[in-house]
DNA sequence: GCTGTATTTCACAATAATGTTAAATAACTG
DNA sequence: CAGTTATTTAACATTATTGTGAAATACAGC
């Protein structure tokens, strides 16, 4: 595991950070508040954050004897260009690629971003 | 690693399977096709290939002794629509975010399927 | 049936990932 | 500074992951 992308993909494996990350959606929390909801301890917790932190997906604070986490979404542009790729797979009508490639062509630029 | 996600995640999160996937998306290929880019052994190659398919995203035939690999990216839209959720944290400018909102409301169906 | 080609399975080794409990560190509070 | 709260690090156990070489299986063709 070296590559960016691979970090990516590998720390959003787990649904234990999946699920931290949801909750950081909705704003910053502490490691307590992320503990809170799950069966495992707060040491389990703190080394599920350092691979989101590795993995750029999330950002450390200091609040008093508090070490706050914020979600940074970034590298997940990473991961929806990759898969944007491969989405001519699923869409099962061929008749809409023309379509798909139209919208690509002159759609929102974010789609092509990155 | 139990639910389809992770499973995918996971699949995803070796830059050898990314590799492979991305060989298969110009068509079926052997396994001795696929091993031959790379610089580990095919019993290597046949363990990875049996991680895609068990979380779907190859599938396997059979034509005389050869076993040919072929892309199934149904499971990519399952990481499409997690990423897309995501999009909003990432698009900088807030000013966006009632345009790509308005977008989702409007707009390709396929961007909210599954 | 024997031989060659393609692929998988076996047995094994090395390393990574995930969780636990106990101890250490950091910072507030009186 | 002593005590309390929040969090990380250490030491350890368990299980997964990834790779190897050797043997087994599957099929084709003579």
């Amino acid at each position: 595991m070296q590559d960016q992308l691979s970090l990516t993909f590998s720390a959003l494996a787990d649904p234990t950070r999946r699920a931290i990350l949801a909750r950081l959606a909705h704003g910053e929390a502490s490691v307590s508040e992320l503990t809170e909801p799950f069966a495992i301890t707060m040491p389990a917790i703190s080394r599920h954050l350092k691979v989101l932190e590795a993995a750029g997906l999330v950002t450390r604070g200091r609040n008093a004897q508090y070490r706050p986490v914020m979600l940074d979404a970034a590298p997940l542009k990473g991961v929806a260009s990759w898969v944007e790729y491969y989405r001519r797979f699923w869409d099962q009508s061929f008749d809409r690629m023309d379509v798909y490639l139209a919208e690509l062509q002159k759609g929102n630029p974010d789609d092509r971003k990155q």
